[in-house]
DNA sequence: TGTAACATGTAACTAGTTACATGATTAC
DNA sequence: GTAATCATGTAACTAGTTACATGTTACA
Protein backbone atom coordinates (compact mmCIF):
# COMPACT_ATOMS: atom_id res chain seq x y z
CA UNK A 1 0.00 0.00 0.00
CA UNK A 2 1.94 2.90 -0.84
CA UNK A 3 -0.08 5.44 -2.73
CA UNK A 4 -0.69 7.07 1.16
CA UNK A 5 3.11 7.18 1.45
CA UNK A 6 3.94 8.72 -1.75
CA UNK A 7 1.41 11.44 -0.96
CA UNK A 8 2.25 11.80 2.47
CA UNK A 9 5.80 12.57 1.35
CA UNK A 10 4.55 14.49 -1.48
CA UNK A 11 2.43 17.06 0.73
CA UNK A 12 5.13 16.84 4.00
CA UNK A 13 7.88 18.32 0.63
CA UNK A 14 5.23 21.01 -0.26
CA UNK A 15 1.81 21.47 1.00
CA UNK A 16 -0.50 21.29 -1.96
CA UNK A 17 -4.20 21.03 -3.55
CA UNK A 18 -5.47 17.79 -5.22
CA UNK A 19 -4.52 18.93 -8.85
CA UNK A 20 -1.02 20.11 -7.53
CA UNK A 21 -0.22 16.79 -6.53
CA UNK A 22 -1.71 15.40 -10.01
CA UNK A 23 0.38 17.95 -11.57
CA UNK A 24 3.51 16.45 -9.38
CA UNK A 25 2.60 13.27 -9.69
CA UNK A 26 3.58 13.46 -13.77
CA UNK A 27 7.03 14.10 -12.39
CA UNK A 28 9.11 13.92 -9.78
CA UNK A 29 7.55 11.58 -7.14
CA UNK A 30 5.88 10.32 -10.21
CA UNK A 31 8.88 8.97 -12.27
CA UNK A 32 8.55 5.58 -9.64
CA UNK A 33 5.27 5.93 -8.29
CA UNK A 34 2.20 7.02 -10.79
CA UNK A 35 -1.10 7.94 -9.86
CA UNK A 36 -4.15 9.26 -11.71
CA UNK A 37 -6.26 12.49 -10.32
CA UNK A 38 -9.01 9.98 -9.21
CA UNK A 39 -7.01 8.08 -7.07
CA UNK A 40 -5.21 10.69 -5.80
CA UNK A 41 -8.71 12.27 -4.75
CA UNK A 42 -9.88 9.14 -3.22
CA UNK A 43 -7.00 8.98 -1.31
CA UNK A 44 -6.48 12.05 -0.16
CA UNK A 45 -10.09 11.83 1.65
CA UNK A 46 -9.00 8.58 3.33
CA UNK A 47 -6.05 10.05 4.74
CA UNK A 48 -8.17 13.29 5.84
CA UNK A 49 -10.79 11.32 7.63
CA UNK A 50 -8.04 8.81 9.13
CA UNK A 51 -7.08 12.11 10.41
CA UNK A 52 -3.73 11.81 9.11
CA UNK A 53 -3.74 14.86 6.87
CA UNK A 54 -5.88 18.26 7.10
CA UNK A 55 -7.27 20.55 4.64
CA UNK A 56 -6.09 24.22 5.39
CA UNK A 57 -9.57 26.05 6.79
CA UNK A 58 -11.57 27.29 3.61
CA UNK A 59 -15.46 27.11 2.41
CA UNK A 60 -15.45 23.45 0.82
CA UNK A 61 -17.34 23.57 -2.53
CA UNK A 62 -17.24 21.66 -5.67
CA UNK A 63 -14.64 23.56 -7.84
CA UNK A 64 -12.65 25.34 -5.46
CA UNK A 65 -9.56 24.73 -4.51
CA UNK A 66 -8.30 22.42 -1.08
CA UNK A 67 -4.91 22.83 0.02
CA UNK A 68 -3.87 19.95 2.51
CA UNK A 69 -1.01 19.89 4.87
CA UNK A 70 0.49 16.70 6.98
CA UNK A 71 -0.68 16.06 10.44
CA UNK A 72 1.79 14.63 13.31
CA UNK A 73 -0.12 11.58 12.66
CA UNK A 74 0.58 11.52 9.16
CA UNK A 75 4.36 11.87 9.42
CA UNK A 76 4.42 9.73 12.75
CA UNK A 77 2.66 6.75 9.95
CA UNK A 78 5.15 7.47 7.40
CA UNK A 79 8.63 7.24 9.69
CA UNK A 80 6.80 3.61 10.76
CA UNK A 81 6.30 2.87 6.92
CA UNK A 82 9.54 3.77 6.23
CA UNK A 83 11.31 1.11 8.70
CA UNK A 84 8.30 -1.15 7.61
CA UNK A 85 9.49 -5.00 6.59
CA UNK A 86 8.80 -5.59 3.04
CA UNK A 87 9.80 -7.91 0.58
CA UNK A 88 11.42 -6.76 -2.73
CA UNK A 89 8.77 -6.87 -5.23
CA UNK A 90 9.49 -9.40 -8.14
CA UNK A 91 10.15 -8.05 -11.91
CA UNK A 92 6.25 -7.94 -13.93
CA UNK A 93 7.20 -7.06 -17.63
CA UNK A 94 4.73 -7.39 -19.89
CA UNK A 95 7.43 -6.77 -22.85
CA UNK A 96 9.80 -9.84 -21.35
CA UNK A 97 6.51 -11.55 -21.17
CA UNK A 98 6.34 -11.14 -25.28
CA UNK A 99 9.34 -12.41 -25.74
CA UNK A 100 9.45 -15.60 -24.03
CA UNK A 101 5.54 -15.91 -26.00
CA UNK A 102 7.74 -14.71 -29.24
CA UNK A 103 9.62 -18.15 -28.84
CA UNK A 104 6.60 -19.94 -29.03
CA UNK A 105 4.02 -18.60 -31.39
CA UNK A 106 7.08 -16.50 -33.86
CA UNK A 107 8.62 -12.63 -33.67
CA UNK A 108 6.42 -10.92 -35.94
CA UNK A 109 5.94 -7.68 -35.49
CA UNK A 110 7.82 -7.53 -32.22
CA UNK A 111 10.89 -5.81 -34.00
CA UNK A 112 8.55 -2.90 -34.24
CA UNK A 113 7.73 -3.13 -30.63
CA UNK A 114 11.23 -3.39 -29.41
CA UNK A 115 12.44 -0.11 -31.52
CA UNK A 116 9.81 1.71 -30.35
CA UNK A 117 10.79 1.12 -26.52
CA UNK A 118 14.08 1.52 -27.01
CA UNK A 119 13.65 5.25 -28.34
CA UNK A 120 11.25 5.87 -25.57
CA UNK A 121 13.90 4.70 -22.86
CA UNK A 122 16.63 6.69 -24.69
CA UNK A 123 14.47 9.50 -24.00
CA UNK A 124 14.00 8.98 -20.74
CA UNK A 125 17.23 8.49 -19.68
CA UNK A 126 18.59 11.78 -21.00
CA UNK A 127 15.76 13.58 -19.18
CA UNK A 128 17.10 11.96 -15.81
CA UNK A 129 20.82 13.23 -17.07
CA UNK A 130 19.46 16.56 -17.35
CA UNK A 131 18.09 16.69 -13.96
CA UNK A 132 21.22 15.33 -12.31
CA UNK A 133 23.46 17.82 -14.40
CA UNK A 134 20.71 20.40 -13.21
CA UNK A 135 20.11 19.06 -9.39
CA UNK A 136 23.54 17.74 -8.95
CA UNK A 137 26.38 18.93 -10.97
CA UNK A 138 30.10 17.34 -10.59
CA UNK A 139 31.49 20.95 -8.40
CA UNK A 140 28.80 19.92 -5.44
CA UNK A 141 27.28 23.39 -5.52
CA UNK A 142 23.82 22.11 -6.62
CA UNK A 143 22.71 21.44 -2.41
CA UNK A 144 20.48 18.65 -3.57
CA UNK A 145 20.07 15.51 -1.45
CA UNK A 146 21.95 12.78 -1.45
CA UNK A 147 19.23 10.31 -0.84
CA UNK A 148 17.16 12.26 -3.43
CA UNK A 149 20.36 12.02 -5.47
CA UNK A 150 20.74 8.02 -5.05
CA UNK A 151 17.41 7.37 -5.98
CA UNK A 152 18.20 9.23 -9.41
CA UNK A 153 20.78 7.28 -10.26
CA UNK A 154 18.53 3.91 -9.60
CA UNK A 155 16.12 5.41 -12.26
CA UNK A 156 19.30 6.46 -14.38
CA UNK A 157 20.67 3.16 -13.76
CA UNK A 158 17.46 1.11 -14.80
CA UNK A 159 17.04 2.93 -18.07
CA UNK A 160 20.76 2.49 -19.25
CA UNK A 161 20.25 -1.18 -18.41
CA UNK A 162 16.93 -1.23 -20.63
CA UNK A 163 18.78 0.81 -23.36
CA UNK A 164 21.68 -1.71 -23.33
CA UNK A 165 19.36 -4.59 -23.29
CA UNK A 166 17.07 -3.46 -26.07
CA UNK A 167 19.94 -2.93 -28.33
CA UNK A 168 21.11 -6.19 -27.76
CA UNK A 169 17.72 -7.77 -28.11
CA UNK A 170 16.67 -5.82 -31.51
CA UNK A 171 20.14 -7.09 -32.69
CA UNK A 172 19.12 -10.56 -31.71
CA UNK A 173 16.18 -10.55 -33.33
CA UNK A 174 17.50 -9.49 -36.48
CA UNK A 175 19.21 -12.69 -37.06
CA UNK A 176 15.99 -14.83 -35.89
CA UNK A 177 13.67 -15.38 -38.71
CA UNK A 178 9.91 -14.42 -37.67
CA UNK A 179 8.21 -17.40 -38.71
CA UNK A 180 5.07 -18.43 -36.61
CA UNK A 181 6.63 -21.41 -35.79
CA UNK A 182 10.34 -20.27 -34.10
CA UNK A 183 10.50 -23.19 -31.65
CA UNK A 184 8.58 -26.25 -31.35
CA UNK A 185 7.17 -27.55 -27.85
CA UNK A 186 9.44 -29.11 -25.06
CA UNK A 187 12.50 -26.71 -25.62
CA UNK A 188 12.41 -25.51 -21.58
CA UNK A 189 13.47 -21.76 -21.16
CA UNK A 190 14.26 -20.60 -17.84
CA UNK A 191 14.28 -23.43 -15.51
CA UNK A 192 11.68 -24.87 -17.57
CA UNK B 1 -3.86 -7.32 -19.42
CA UNK B 2 -1.04 -9.64 -19.40
CA UNK B 3 -2.27 -12.71 -17.24
CA UNK B 4 -3.83 -14.72 -19.67
CA UNK B 5 -1.15 -14.46 -22.20
CA UNK B 6 1.06 -15.51 -19.96
CA UNK B 7 -1.15 -18.64 -19.37
CA UNK B 8 -1.13 -19.58 -23.43
CA UNK B 9 2.48 -19.15 -23.20
CA UNK B 10 2.78 -21.65 -20.38
CA UNK B 11 0.22 -23.93 -21.88
CA UNK B 12 1.72 -23.75 -25.31
CA UNK B 13 4.77 -24.60 -24.22
CA UNK B 14 3.52 -27.45 -22.40
CA UNK B 15 -0.18 -28.68 -21.65
CA UNK B 16 -1.09 -28.32 -17.92
CA UNK B 17 -3.64 -28.80 -15.38
CA UNK B 18 -4.32 -25.61 -13.00
CA UNK B 19 -2.36 -26.84 -10.55
CA UNK B 20 0.76 -27.34 -12.35
CA UNK B 21 0.42 -24.13 -13.93
CA UNK B 22 0.71 -22.59 -10.02
CA UNK B 23 4.24 -24.97 -9.85
CA UNK B 24 5.53 -22.83 -13.14
CA UNK B 25 4.46 -19.48 -12.23
CA UNK B 26 6.02 -19.98 -9.08
CA UNK B 27 9.65 -20.28 -11.09
CA UNK B 28 9.75 -20.29 -14.93
CA UNK B 29 7.54 -18.22 -16.49
CA UNK B 30 7.08 -16.61 -12.62
CA UNK B 31 10.70 -14.84 -12.66
CA UNK B 32 8.99 -11.76 -14.73
CA UNK B 33 4.72 -12.21 -14.11
CA UNK B 34 3.77 -13.99 -10.99
CA UNK B 35 0.35 -15.19 -10.44
CA UNK B 36 -1.50 -16.92 -7.50
CA UNK B 37 -3.67 -20.38 -8.03
CA UNK B 38 -6.76 -17.88 -7.55
CA UNK B 39 -6.37 -15.71 -10.71
CA UNK B 40 -4.83 -18.79 -12.24
CA UNK B 41 -8.31 -20.73 -11.81
CA UNK B 42 -10.13 -17.79 -13.25
CA UNK B 43 -8.13 -17.15 -15.88
CA UNK B 44 -8.55 -20.61 -16.95
CA UNK B 45 -12.18 -20.60 -17.04
CA UNK B 46 -12.84 -17.34 -19.22
CA UNK B 47 -9.89 -18.59 -21.43
CA UNK B 48 -12.09 -22.04 -21.63
CA UNK B 49 -15.34 -20.02 -22.11
CA UNK B 50 -13.93 -17.71 -24.40
CA UNK B 51 -12.59 -20.66 -26.68
CA UNK B 52 -8.62 -20.17 -26.50
CA UNK B 53 -8.27 -23.20 -24.76
CA UNK B 54 -10.30 -26.51 -23.84
CA UNK B 55 -10.34 -28.87 -21.02
CA UNK B 56 -8.81 -32.42 -22.48
CA UNK B 57 -12.10 -34.24 -22.08
CA UNK B 58 -12.49 -35.61 -18.62
CA UNK B 59 -15.45 -36.66 -16.11
CA UNK B 60 -15.23 -32.56 -14.52
CA UNK B 61 -15.46 -33.04 -10.95
CA UNK B 62 -14.27 -30.64 -8.20
CA UNK B 63 -10.73 -31.87 -6.80
CA UNK B 64 -10.03 -33.89 -10.20
CA UNK B 65 -7.27 -33.03 -12.40
CA UNK B 66 -7.95 -31.15 -15.18
CA UNK B 67 -6.15 -30.70 -17.77
CA UNK B 68 -5.77 -27.74 -20.51
CA UNK B 69 -4.67 -27.08 -24.01
CA UNK B 70 -4.39 -24.16 -26.71
CA UNK B 71 -7.06 -23.82 -29.28
CA UNK B 72 -6.35 -22.31 -32.31
CA UNK B 73 -7.90 -19.47 -31.51
CA UNK B 74 -5.58 -18.82 -28.54
CA UNK B 75 -2.64 -19.20 -30.73
CA UNK B 76 -3.65 -16.47 -32.88
CA UNK B 77 -4.68 -14.22 -30.19
CA UNK B 78 -1.06 -14.68 -28.90
CA UNK B 79 0.43 -13.79 -31.88
CA UNK B 80 -1.94 -10.91 -32.56
CA UNK B 81 -0.78 -9.40 -28.92
CA UNK B 82 3.33 -10.24 -29.42
CA UNK B 83 3.43 -7.29 -32.21
CA UNK B 84 0.47 -5.42 -30.13
CA UNK B 85 1.52 -1.80 -29.41
CA UNK B 86 2.12 -1.24 -25.54
CA UNK B 87 3.80 1.46 -23.83
CA UNK B 88 6.67 0.39 -21.98
CA UNK B 89 5.12 0.43 -18.17
CA UNK B 90 6.86 3.14 -15.81
CA UNK B 91 9.30 2.19 -12.69
CA UNK B 92 6.80 1.62 -9.57
CA UNK B 93 8.99 0.74 -6.80
CA UNK B 94 7.85 1.19 -2.87
CA UNK B 95 11.67 0.90 -2.18
CA UNK B 96 12.57 3.93 -4.21
CA UNK B 97 9.75 5.59 -2.83
CA UNK B 98 11.12 4.84 0.94
CA UNK B 99 14.22 6.21 0.33
CA UNK B 100 12.40 9.75 -1.29
CA UNK B 101 10.37 9.32 1.93
CA UNK B 102 13.07 8.97 4.27
CA UNK B 103 14.47 12.06 2.55
CA UNK B 104 11.68 14.05 4.83
CA UNK B 105 11.27 12.07 7.72
CA UNK B 106 14.80 10.55 8.40
CA UNK B 107 16.47 6.62 7.55
CA UNK B 108 15.59 5.22 10.81
CA UNK B 109 15.24 1.07 10.47
CA UNK B 110 16.13 1.92 6.70
CA UNK B 111 19.40 0.21 6.43
CA UNK B 112 17.99 -3.00 8.01
CA UNK B 113 15.61 -2.95 5.46
CA UNK B 114 18.57 -2.26 2.75
CA UNK B 115 20.46 -5.40 3.68
CA UNK B 116 17.65 -7.81 3.55
CA UNK B 117 16.59 -6.23 0.14
CA UNK B 118 20.43 -6.60 -1.00
CA UNK B 119 20.83 -10.39 0.55
CA UNK B 120 17.31 -11.21 -1.44
CA UNK B 121 18.69 -9.84 -4.70
CA UNK B 122 21.75 -11.53 -4.54
CA UNK B 123 20.23 -14.94 -3.66
CA UNK B 124 17.86 -14.40 -7.22
CA UNK B 125 21.35 -13.26 -8.92
CA UNK B 126 22.69 -16.52 -8.16
CA UNK B 127 19.52 -18.99 -9.03
CA UNK B 128 19.39 -16.73 -12.58
CA UNK B 129 23.11 -17.72 -12.90
CA UNK B 130 22.81 -21.01 -12.17
CA UNK B 131 20.08 -21.47 -14.58
CA UNK B 132 22.48 -20.16 -17.16
CA UNK B 133 25.32 -22.48 -17.08
CA UNK B 134 23.04 -25.06 -16.93
CA UNK B 135 20.96 -24.36 -19.73
CA UNK B 136 23.39 -21.85 -22.13
CA UNK B 137 26.72 -23.27 -21.23
CA UNK B 138 29.28 -21.08 -22.52
CA UNK B 139 30.12 -23.78 -25.41
CA UNK B 140 26.95 -23.72 -27.06
CA UNK B 141 25.60 -27.35 -26.31
CA UNK B 142 23.17 -26.54 -24.17
CA UNK B 143 20.51 -26.00 -27.46
CA UNK B 144 18.60 -23.23 -25.33
CA UNK B 145 16.45 -20.74 -27.10
CA UNK B 146 18.36 -17.67 -28.22
CA UNK B 147 15.39 -15.41 -27.14
CA UNK B 148 14.72 -17.39 -23.76
CA UNK B 149 18.61 -16.92 -22.92
CA UNK B 150 17.56 -12.79 -23.63
CA UNK B 151 14.76 -12.70 -21.47
CA UNK B 152 17.26 -14.92 -18.76
CA UNK B 153 20.00 -12.07 -19.02
CA UNK B 154 17.83 -9.29 -18.56
CA UNK B 155 16.69 -10.59 -14.96
CA UNK B 156 20.33 -11.52 -14.62
CA UNK B 157 20.93 -7.53 -15.89
CA UNK B 158 18.38 -6.45 -13.76
CA UNK B 159 19.06 -8.29 -10.24
CA UNK B 160 23.20 -7.18 -11.21
CA UNK B 161 21.69 -3.64 -10.74
CA UNK B 162 19.88 -3.76 -7.60
CA UNK B 163 22.63 -5.70 -5.91
CA UNK B 164 25.11 -2.91 -7.11
CA UNK B 165 22.75 0.32 -6.54
CA UNK B 166 21.44 -1.74 -2.64
CA UNK B 167 25.51 -1.65 -1.82
CA UNK B 168 26.08 1.90 -2.56
CA UNK B 169 23.11 2.58 -1.16
CA UNK B 170 23.96 1.00 1.91
CA UNK B 171 27.39 2.50 1.94
CA UNK B 172 25.75 6.36 1.77
CA UNK B 173 23.21 5.62 4.53
CA UNK B 174 25.73 4.82 6.74
CA UNK B 175 27.58 8.41 5.99
CA UNK B 176 23.90 9.75 6.35
CA UNK B 177 22.56 10.02 10.47
CA UNK B 178 19.09 8.65 10.70
CA UNK B 179 18.11 11.80 12.31
CA UNK B 180 13.48 12.17 12.57
CA UNK B 181 14.54 15.25 10.29
CA UNK B 182 17.45 14.64 7.80
CA UNK B 183 16.61 17.57 5.36
CA UNK B 184 14.28 20.07 6.01
CA UNK B 185 11.15 21.09 3.47
CA UNK B 186 11.80 22.95 0.32
CA UNK B 187 14.34 21.12 -0.95
CA UNK B 188 13.16 19.69 -3.98
CA UNK B 189 14.34 16.54 -5.62
CA UNK B 190 13.84 14.79 -8.60
CA UNK B 191 12.57 17.45 -11.00
CA UNK B 192 10.87 19.43 -7.94
C1' DT C 1 -10.37 -44.55 9.46
C1' DG C 2 -7.77 -40.69 9.84
C1' DT C 3 -4.58 -37.60 7.92
C1' DA C 4 -1.54 -35.52 4.67
C1' DA C 5 -1.02 -33.99 0.12
C1' DC C 6 -3.19 -33.12 -4.12
C1' DA C 7 -6.49 -30.36 -6.69
C1' DT C 8 -10.08 -27.05 -7.76
C1' DG C 9 -12.71 -23.65 -6.56
C1' DT C 10 -15.77 -19.23 -4.02
C1' DA C 11 -16.13 -14.91 -1.61
C1' DA C 12 -14.72 -10.68 -0.10
C1' DC C 13 -11.66 -7.19 -0.37
C1' DT C 14 -8.04 -3.73 -2.15
C1' DA C 15 -5.78 -1.20 -5.74
C1' DG C 16 -5.74 0.76 -10.10
C1' DT C 17 -8.07 2.36 -14.60
C1' DT C 18 -11.45 4.56 -17.66
C1' DA C 19 -15.25 7.38 -18.53
C1' DC C 20 -17.92 10.84 -17.23
C1' DA C 21 -20.09 14.91 -14.29
C1' DT C 22 -19.98 19.39 -12.28
C1' DG C 23 -18.73 23.79 -10.45
C1' DA C 24 -15.43 28.09 -10.43
C1' DT C 25 -12.38 31.38 -12.59
C1' DT C 26 -10.27 33.84 -16.24
C1' DA C 27 -9.68 35.85 -20.81
C1' DC C 28 -11.73 37.34 -24.69
C1' DG D 1 -21.82 35.70 -22.55
C1' DT D 2 -19.15 32.00 -23.80
C1' DA D 3 -15.17 29.23 -24.24
C1' DA D 4 -11.05 27.50 -22.10
C1' DT D 5 -9.00 26.04 -18.15
C1' DC D 6 -8.75 25.13 -13.39
C1' DA D 7 -10.43 22.10 -9.88
C1' DT D 8 -12.87 18.43 -7.55
C1' DG D 9 -15.37 14.69 -7.69
C1' DT D 10 -18.65 9.91 -8.91
C1' DA D 11 -19.46 5.52 -11.08
C1' DA D 12 -18.32 1.44 -13.13
C1' DC D 13 -15.00 -1.67 -14.26
C1' DT D 14 -10.60 -4.68 -14.21
C1' DA D 15 -6.78 -6.83 -11.95
C1' DG D 16 -4.71 -8.64 -8.02
C1' DT D 17 -4.76 -10.37 -3.03
C1' DT D 18 -6.31 -12.86 1.12
C1' DA D 19 -9.05 -16.05 3.42
C1' DC D 20 -11.61 -19.82 3.25
C1' DA D 21 -14.30 -24.13 1.40
C1' DT D 22 -14.58 -28.64 -0.63
C1' DG D 23 -13.61 -32.85 -2.91
C1' DT D 24 -9.94 -36.79 -4.16
C1' DT D 25 -6.12 -39.95 -3.57
C1' DA D 26 -2.53 -42.43 -1.24
C1' DC D 27 -0.96 -44.54 2.62
C1' DA D 28 -0.04 -45.64 7.40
Amino acid sequence: MSLPHAILTALLERPSSGLELTRRFDRSIGYFWSATHQQIYRELGKLEQGGLIEAVPQPPSRGQRKEYRVLPDGRAELVRWVAEGQDPKPVRDPLLLRLRAAAVVGTAGLDVELQRHLAEHRRQLEEYLEIEQRDFPADGSGGGDRLHHLVLKAGIALETFWVQWLAEAVGELAGVPAADEAAGPGQPGIAG
